[in-house]
DNA sequence: CGACAATAGTTTGGTACCGAACGATTTCGC
DNA sequence: GCGAAATCGTTCGGTACCAAACTATTGTCG
């Protein structure tokens, strides 16, 4: 019930944080982008996962690494694990929960037996073939209220966030 | 025709996925919104915490619960929980982390023996006097390359997103 | 060929985080 | 007043997630 408060407690928060600090110079305009940044993110996740993705027993990280080889097709797992924003050791455990539930397969590259590709079964892809359309309906709630032009400008904008958060910036895309 | 891409301001990520799914009736403004937020939110959450506060021993979630105290002087758990976008069970444990590191303080109220107030002890205190002011800074250089009133537009433009995602407009979830 | 550095993936130890079930306390219906 | 319902924090079972240590393989230089 009208919890709707958030933005005014911000502005108090605002203006705490300025009198305990003196005159010591804050960023505000930053602070909210960035802790707004979060808000959203683990909200829209959070919801997804309970409204959406439990029906399809898949966490946030897994339905992206099923996306993400439905886009791709097959791939490396470090590739994999980059492109998911995820850990390689966090990728290892989750690629196992998956394959047991029969959605993506792992191959050892034979010229190079360290090295595995990840793919989809015809399970995986019949999930994600049907989940996906929902999902991005999900996403189309999620930006309910923007206008199209705006929902570009959200993400041009958070692409600047994204690259500046990217400690590899500065090394080329060379694998 | 209406291609979104002139020059290089889309990711990879995002100019692939137009390849690959462009024949699918998708929304790819919410797409490219939803999945840069996810992005930008974990991105800056992990170099956050290796870079900054690991220094400290802090998680983004123990950093966030000092901050918030920091900023209200003391709280109940459940609105700290809301206030920190955490689960009322994760908190549990986050604050016995925190208190075990001397940080913050529990105190059973004494007019409902239910209810417990969390506040910060002086080594907290302490903490994030020292703390914060390079956490701003932290944030103000992922939002580095925005102007201020750019900034003020993300912030702006996430809060429609935190909005829709807010659950507490949907079902009730307390149980 | 044989030591040895580099590389790819897995294992390990630990925290964070969720949802549901639980125990303690207060409030409400009668 | 007393038992039922609501409420608050904690506990519990499970996954996700990270960084660092480890294993197995390949590539390199003597």
């Amino acid at each position: 019930m009208s919890e709707r408060h958030d933005n005014d407690l911000r502005l108090d928060a605002e203006r705490d944080v300025q009198a305990r600090l003196g005159d010591h110079p804050l960023d505000f305009d930053s602070l909210d982008a960035v802790s707004n940044i979060y808000r959203a993110a683990s909200g829209v996740r959070r919801r997804a996962e309970r409204e959406l993705l439990a029906e399809y027993r898949l966490s946030w990280g897994g339905f992206t690494i099923l996306w993400v080889l439905w886009v791709w097709d097959e791939m490396e797992t470090a590739r994999l694990a980059t492109e998911c924003g995820l850990a390689k050791g966090t990728l290892t455990g989750m690629l196992t929960t998956l394959e047991k539930q029969g959605l993506v397969e792992r191959t050892r590259i034979a010229e190079d037996k360290r090295r595995v590709l990840v793919a989809l079964t015809e399970a995986g892809t019949a999930t994600i073939d049907e989940l996906y359309p929902r999902f991005n309906a999900y996403e189309a709630t999620m930006t309910e209220g923007l206008a199209p032009d705006e929902k570009r400008e959200l993400a041009r904008l958070l692409r600047v966030v994204i690259t500046n958060a990217d400690d590899t910036t500065a090394s080329d895309s060379s694998g």
